[in-house]
DNA sequence: AAAATTCCTTGATCGCGCTCAAAGATATAT
DNA sequence: ATATATCTTTGAGCGCGATCAAGGAATTTT
């Protein structure tokens, strides 16, 4: 099954990036864009790939890595439905510094450079919503470089959960892990085993449940004022 | 001595976001910037602050700095002249989540955000320019984070110098480090003794001299190549 | 020119997080 | 239901880079 035009400008129109745009310019979006399915596994994007538009992530789940020489592979970025890639290289006009691969059956859209172009050319908001977009993603890597840099590993690992549980207002939190922990592991750079460790002894110290995906942190408080 | 209207327009005229700016539009973006002089040590911006604008660097050098909990200093980013930094910033309306400060006495502009939004509605090129700068940091920062994640200690440093090093068709190269060690190593993760010890045993290995700040690399191609 | 401060180097030691190895659990395919 | 692949946990040991300490060099201040 292929979505229809119709079906694209529909969808278009629920991302707030394209919110401010006139039915017209949709029409033109949506001509310039594709869908693409992919299975799990399946790369969208290579390193080196020189990009002629953007993606967007209707279903599904994308990862960004990089690779060490040796082949070691590191989570850079977990793009999850709703979310867009690409954008940044795009403006670059320079080949993907990641390569894109689907950690689920995912449907996206790529959105052609020229059709981008030609629409920042007639509508301020969207080179607006663009620039926006694109500070967000630094600001998230400005605090992935903090993290790295000065956060110990349990540190790491907190961090990550408590922005699962984001501003909750309860003490006790239930969270999923939105992917494994192999891939969870990657992306706060450190080994599987050193995350399961850590898992291990929050456990200990009565802070989290934990069993296969599901989360339970027993006290939201008591965990952000944990040291080591 | 203060820069008069004219002069910041003949400044901003120079700079390639504004290249394509009319002279009307550039005298009304140097109505909203100011000229700010800061010596050495001085702080531009606090982390936590809230912007209403960006900054170029006309003269000197800028720092970005995170701090850890224990007050840990970690140096993001070094703004040089002619770049500019606090764009992202800006557009999300949200506080600094870095620490800004001069390494040398620093000439600086700021543009108000009220102007550059202002300019967004009336020049797409200023809109592309922007885009541009953001999306080119943003590829610096996935560089660092792969640097960081999947590079040794003495991988970083060599990385380092091949930056600045650049495209030099010589094999040997000889280079100013364009700041102090102590900055160069927060800049790569490492701690200043550290990095003197892989200065060190690249020495002691042939590959590089090195006196004060000027380094001499004794064959690029080696270099490269040179593991652990 | 002397004093003071900051920057840089070298040595000794320590510990965090990685590696290697192997078994157990879970998900996927047949 | 069985087989296969992938994910996860646990244990043992090690090495990279940090920390602590102290002396030397360079820069800045007086």
């Amino acid at each position: 099954m292929t979505l229809t035009g119709d079906q694209i400008v529909e969808i278009l129109s629920r991302f707030p990036l394209f919110m401010q745009t006139s039915p017209q310019q949709r029409a033109r979006l949506a001509q310039g864009t594709q869908e693409l399915r992919v299975t799990k596994g399946e790369i969208v994007a290579h390193r080196g790939d020189i990009p002629n538009g953007f993606f967007i992530v209707l279903f599904g789940q994308i990862k960004l890595c990089v690779f060490s020489e040796q082949g070691d592979e590191k989570v850079v970025e977990i793009i999850n439905q709703r979310q867009s890639f690409g954008e940044a290289v795009m403006f670059l006009n320079r080949p993907y510094p990641v390569t894109a691969s689907a950690i689920q059956d995912s449907l996206l859209l790529h959105v052609n450079q020229d059709v981008v172009d030609e629409q920042l050319l007639l509508d301020p908001t969207f080179a607006k919503g663009l620039l926006a977009g694109l500070s967000s993603r630094l600001h998230t890597l400005i605090g992935d470089v903090e993290t790295f840099s000065l956060r110990s590993t349990a540190q790491r690992v907190i961090g990550y959960l408590l922005q699962l549980a984001d501003d909750s207002a309860d003490d006790i939190v239930e969270i999923d892990l939105p992917v494994s922990k192999l891939i969870v592991a990657s992306r706060l750079s450190l080994t599987p085993e050193t995350l399961s460790r850590v898992f291990g002894k929050l456990h200990k110290v009565g802070l989290i449940d934990i069993q296969g995906r599901s989360v339970r942190i027993l006290s939201l408080r008591r965990l952000k004022e944990f040291q080591d």
